[in-house]
RNA sequence: UGGGAUGUCGCCAAGCGGUAAGGCACCAGACUUUGACUCUGGCAUUCGUAGGUUCGAAUCCUGCCAUCCCAG
């Protein structure tokens, strides 16, 4: 400990000023590091830059901000971009994490002679005595968990990551801060993807790449055309609303077809699956799945894990079949599987297993 | 042009003389470090239109307009 350099991501929220000073006050030799992602970010985030120095400046640590725009777009931007045009439904929050937060600022800081990144996430990283593997394990506080955020990391990158929030709550977090006089005590959570300024991602896509999403067919489960749509960029599996088409009972969309660009609608029990395929697999307690394994699995960040089992695949990738049949799967989104307060792996949903 | 039918919120649709259901869509909040789902709240002083009857009409009567169907 005495010989750790920590460097702390800090956003300019209340999560990443608490986690800093509880390293500062556990002795750690602690730097602040604020990233500069966008451009034209959320009203405020000139402002976030401040509220983060703020709280240096309170702690007696330096700070200092990274100008990581250009591997921003590439790496998250470009990614979710395409995703989208190939139909999937991406998580740039869990790519964020795995190739910015703790891709590029980690190798940036290990460049710089720190020994950790330190971030704000609640969750948990043990080291199995026996293994001696890194686990991902949950946060004290289940609401407020965000190991689905984090289980596209590695070993490498969880050797070298604090996480000094995992064993507390977020009442506990504001509290601390309002005791340490942190002017963001009372920040708003953050939420929304954090480079779309009005939530509107579809209209974020065209300016990003300049290129037109023109309407399409609305399909009925027969392929019958039944209705206009906006283009099917603009939808995800079991979205419901901002269809714009009143058929009398709610109608949700089934599928996408971005070469015919048409999407199909149907009711809500047709969204439901017994399991999934999925690719890029990271495995936590052991390098590499090699027989069927009893877990339970989340689709997607706010929903209880559901009892499933997971099945390797010749092609390295593994399938989940759940006990029961799961709403919505949607390739694009992560898979991460878990046993009891620790993650087992985490993956990319490529398709739904009906 | 004759004959028939229908015109109630963006869509569907109750109502049948007593002072405008509901569903879908939409909007706003809540939830949420992704997209979604979900939940809560809002959403026709007005019933194609102009008159009439009545204490009182979306509901009855008349004219007009519009749409649809069958004849042609």
């Amino acid at each position: 400990m005495e010989n750790s350099r920590v460097l702390v991501g800090m956003s300019g929220g209340v999560d990443s000023s608490v986690a800093a000073c509880l390293l500062v006050q556990q002795g750690y030799a602690c730097t602040g590091a604020t990233m500069q992602l966008n451009n034209h970010q959320a009203p405020g985030q000139a402002g976030d830059i401040a509220d983060a120095r703020n709280v240096c400046r309170r702690l007696g640590i330096g700070h200092q901000v990274f100008d990581f725009r250009e591997e921003f777009a590439r790496l998250v931007i470009g990614h979710f971009a395409a995703d989208y045009e190939s139909g999937l439904t991406p998580n740039p929050c869990i790519r964020c994490n795995q190739t910015l937060k703790f891709g590029v600022l980690l190798d940036k800081a290990r460049a710089l002679g720190f020994t950790h990144v330190a971030s704000g996430h609640y969750a948990r990283i043990r080291r199995d005595p026996d293994s001696g593997r890194y686990l991902l394990c949950k946060a004290a506080d289940p609401a407020k968990d965000q190991t689905y955020f984090l289980a596209g990391l590695d070993q490498a990158q969880l050797s070298g990551i604090l996480f000094p929030l995992g064993e507390l709550n977020k009442a506990q977090v504001r509290q601390l801060a309002e005791e340490q006089g942190f002017h963001n005590a009372r920040k708003r959570d953050s939420q929304d993807i954090c480079f779309v300024p009005q939530g509107d991602y579809a209209a974020f896509l065209r300016d990003f790449t300049g290129k037109d999403y023109p309407p399409g067919d609305y399909l009925d489960l027969k392929g019958n055309v039944i209705g206009r749509h906006r283009g099917a960029i603009h939808y995800t599996l079991g979205q419901r609303k901002g269809l714009g088409i009143a058929l009398g009972a709610p109608a949700y969309v089934c599928q996408k077809d971005m070469a015919r660009n048409t999407v199909t609608l149907g009711p809500n029990e047709a969204l439901f699956s017994r399991g999934l395929e999925a690719r890029d697999w990271n495995w936590y307690p052991f390098p590499v799945l090699t027989a069927p394994l009893r877990v339970t699995a989340k689709i997607r960040h706010s929903q209880w894990a559901a009892p499933a089992t997971v099945h390797p695949m010749e092609d390295g990738g593994a399938k989940v079949l759940f006990d029961q049949p799961q709403r919505a799967i949607t390739p694009g989104q992560a898979v991460v599987l878990y046993q009891a307060d620790f993650v087992v792996g985490g993956g990319i949903i490529t398709k739904a297993i009906p």
